[in-house]
DNA sequence: GCCAACGTTGGC
DNA sequence: GCCAACGTTGGC
C-alpha cells in the first residue's frame, strides 16, 4: 500500500465539492502532466490512500484524506470537444492521459497548512511538495512522512 | 497582481 | 538535439 498527495484547487473542486459528490467519490481527471499521469496509470492502487490538498487559495494545504477506489484508466475528457481538458492529440484508440477514482475517507480536524509543514521540513526532507518549483499535482509520500504529517493533526500548532 | 520555476513546443 | 519562447502553476 503507498501514500500520495493530491493537488486541488479549491475554486474548481474542493473537500466540499468531493464530499458533495455521490457516494463521496470523484474521477480525478483533468491532470495534464507525464509524470503524474504515469503515477495515475501505473503507480496508484486500489486501498492506497491520500492526502486531499488545496492549492493556489487562501490557505493552502492537506484538509483530507481520500482512498483509491478504481485504479488508473483513460480520461475521457481529454476526448471531449469543448471540455476544458480537451486534448486533440489524444487518441481515443492509445489515450494519452489516465485518471484513478477517489473516495473521500474523512476530512482533518483542521486544515495542515503549507506554512505548518515547512516548519517540519527537516523531518519532511524529500517530500516533492516541500522542494523548490515543484508543481507536480499527484505526488508520492513516504509512509514516515505520512505518519509524521496526521501527528500534526491534533497537535498543538 | 507579481513573478519564479517549470514543462512543452517548435525552429533551426 | 539544442535552446529560446511561451504558457502554466502556485505561493506570496
Amino acid at each position: 500500500m503507498r501514500y500520495w498527495l493530491l493537488k486541488s484547487e479549491p475554486s474548481t473542486f474542493s473537500i466540499d465539492d468531493l464530499a458533495a459528490s455521490p457516494h463521496a467519490t470523484t474521477s480525478w481527471d483533468g491532470v495534464r502532466n507525464y509524470q503524474a499521469r504515469n503515477m495515475l496509470r501505473d503507480q496508484m492502487k486500489k486501498g492506497d490512500l491520500a492526502f486531499f490538498y488545496h492549492s493556489s487559495c487562501d490557505e493552502p494545504g492537506i484538509v483530507g484524506i481520500v482512498e483509491v477506489v478504481k485504479e488508473g484508466y483513460p480520461d475521457h475528457t481529454a476526448f471531449e470537444r469543448g471540455s476544458r481538458y480537451y486534448d486533440p492529440d489524444s487518441d481515443p484508440a492509445a489515450p494519452r492521459w489516465y485518471m484513478v477514482d477517489v473516495k473521500l475517507k474523512r476530512r482533518l480536524a483542521r486544515t495542515i497548512t503549507l506554512a505548518e509543514l515547512r516548519r517540519h521540513a527537516k523531518e519532511l526532507a524529500g517530500l516533492p511538495l516541500l522542494q523548490k518549483g515543484n508543481r507536480l499535482s499527484v505526488m508520492p509520500v513516504d509512509p514516515s512522512h505520512w505518519k509524521l504529517i496526521l501527528s500534526l493533526e491534533h497537535a498543538a500548532r
